[in-house]
DNA sequence: AATAAGGGCAACCGCTGCCAA
DNA sequence: GTTGGCAGCGGTTGCCCTTAT
């Protein structure tokens, strides 16, 4: 019964993976392609088990990962998707190509969810974490840390991630609505009003996506946020040199630019602020 | 300079659903 | 219909590096 196993548990190499192993691993697979990963081990030369050899080419070697912290705009859509998904971090990860999910789990746990602390925002419920006050026995919502001096903005939005989604003025709010089940995610009544979150959330690409013309950024001058104009404030763009809305797979995001190139912008400035 | 503490991340562990035998 | 291996996933661990004392 059953099938043979995969590995012999015995002679399986465990650890930190050694460089002659990547190479012969990347050689492999780069060679041969993605086969059935019980195989891998023995036709690529290695004592490892083909789990293994998975979480390691999914994780670090495949050629299309991204290096490098999270971009503040990438945590965004993770906090974003997080409210919706939970931990399903494969999922997660599926919306931030070149991104894996024990990354993207990684950075949770050591960043995004220390500062949602730091901001009184519960990392699990994504909703202001309640404090109660010793002496009244009342419980309220936790006034963002003192030391925190920049302004809140709605929910838990980084101040410096520019391509947040208004989890105000989304159809759903973040965990009511965010159901186990998947179905949910498909359910286009609950993001047809917000043609880039159906964009994200959508199993197809939609044929063309309003994306938003103005977008807060936060202005030092007046120690406040403001909002710019696509053409004022695509800077924080042109910075993330290898982070563009064609490494997300928004390919029906060319239609945006093609109409900005054509001038479109002019007319709809302020329609559509999804941020 | 030495040591301890804390943080970050790669890798492992264990569970679940699917599917071959 | 049952059994058991595989792939995939989320949780956890442990090592290594950095920072503080």
């Amino acid at each position: 019964m059953g099938r043979q196993p995969c590995c012999d548990k015995a002679g399986v190499k465990k650890g930190p993976w050694t460089a002659e192993e990547d190479n012969k691993l990347i050689n492999f697979i780069l060679t041969k392609g993605q086969c059935c990963w019980r195989a891998v081990p023995k036709l690529a030369g290695l004592r490892r088990c083909g789990k293994s050899c998975r979480l390691r080419w999914t994780n670090y070697l495949r050629p299309d990962l991204k290096r490098g912290l999270l971009t503040p705009a990438e945590e965004q859509l993770v906090i974003d998707l997080h409210a919706r998904l939970g931990n399903r971090w494969s999922k997660i990860a599926a919306r931030l190509p070149g991104r894996t999910d024990n990354e993207i789990k990684n950075h949770w746990n050591t960043h995004i969810k220390k500062k949602l602390l730091k901001m009184g925002i519960d990392p699990v419920t994504h909703e202001p974490l309640l404090v109660q006050h010793p002496n009244t026995n009342q419980t309220t919502n936790s006034p963002s840390n003192e030391s925190d001096n920049f302004p809140k903005p709605a929910k838990h939005q980084f101040p410096e991630a520019t391509s947040a989604i208004n989890l105000d003025e989304n159809p759903f709010s973040p965990r009511e609505n965010c159901s186990s089940d998947e179905s949910v995610l498909h359910d286009n009544s609950l993001y047809e009003n917000d043609p880039l979150i159906a964009c994200l959330f959508g199993d197809d690409p939609p044929d063309q996506v309003v994306v938003p013309l103005q977008f807060p950024c936060f202005d030092e001058e007046v120690n406040n946020f403001c909002l710019q104009t696509w053409d004022d404030s695509c800077s924080w763009l042109l910075d993330c040199q290898d982070f563009g809305v064609h490494d997300f797979g928004f390919d029906c995001f060319s239609d945006v630019e093609n109409d900005k190139a054509l001038g479109m912008h002019g007319g709809n400035e302020g329609k559509s602020i999804i941020l």
